[in-house]
DNA sequence: TTAGGTGCAAACGGTTTGCAATCGA
DNA sequence: TCGATTGCAAACCGTTTGCACCTAA
């Protein structure tokens, strides 16, 4: 099966050689950690990494996952992010770009979008305040489409249930 | 402009109408909790939040602060915020416009900015990505002045060891 | 060989819940 | 009165840590 689709692969090679660079082993669980979060591409929180590895035949233990992370997130190649779910969940840098995050508060999905056009006005607005730009954060929380639909279709469709 | 520097009581009475309205009795305890929100007026924790009660010679234990807050926030004129601390913060409505929050990443410190200049474009963005916007979220994380002057000066003052 | 990583289980810290006692309307 | 709320402590849950064992280099 194709492990890779994208671009998966040539951040696990970034990662490996990070690690290498500085004598810090690549480990079999350092090395299924990111190949499930580089695989994935995107917004898994603990829980499904793990359930990811494990569906792929191996076992990683929690603690582990979670120091795996640790590094990745010190590489520079894997962002944790906090949606106020009370967990977090862990994105790979595959996206160049600064970008923001929408957000279904019905069924949890992420997508991203781009916030090129924040992106000067920030760290003005932050000046302005007196304080320093460092990074920001850009959430939209809202309906994605099809728990949208559903709600419409609830709402006209059949016995309303009010 | 009309609500004037006391209008955490205006709020209470909102919320204690708010609770009549439904029938829900109005206990010394919601009382004591929506108070030191409303007088304290923005981003309070848990923990803060008891010890303010405290301070005023009360107590309330803190299952029920969690639960006065639930309520607080269902009635909406309370909101929740998690700015990835590891605990959540509660903000009155005071602030009648929407505003973001500069968040210091050295002392904790939040202060609030107008996001007048996002509110019509990001409900856009959502409706280009399928989503149908409800809220959203801006936050910048750097250093507030008194942080970028303390890290300049190490860095400047030199006589300290880095 | 050995510094460092791993797994397990116990600890942790914020939050939630079960339940008997208590209170507001 | 009587259903709703409270306080306490125990449960929860995601995350971190202590420690004996193991492994990459």
């Amino acid at each position: 099966m194709a492990e890779a689709p994208r671009d998966g692969h040539e951040l696990l090679e970034r990662f490996r050689r990070w690690l290498r660079d500085r004598h810090m082993p690549i480990t079999r669980q350092r090395d299924l950690v990111a190949q499930a979060i580089f695989a994935a591409g995107g917004h898994l929180s603990v829980e499904e990494l793990e359930r990811r590895v494990r569906d792929r035949g191996h076992h990683v233990g929690t603690a582990t996952v979670y120091r795996a992370l640790e590094v990745l997130v010190k590489s520079g190649l894997v962002r944790a992010h906090d949606f106020g779910e009370g967990f977090k969940r862990y994105e790979p840098l595959l996206s160049p770009a600064q970008h923001g995050h929408l957000i279904c508060t019905r069924c949890g999905r992420v997508r991203e979008f781009s916030t090129e056009r924040f992106e000067r006005t920030l760290p003005m607005v932050a000046d302005e305040m007196g304080f320093l730009h460092q990074r920001h954060r850009v959430e939209i929380h809202g309906l994605c489409r099809t728990c949208r639909d559903a709600e419409i279709g609830a709402l006209t469709g059949g016995r309303r249930r009010a």
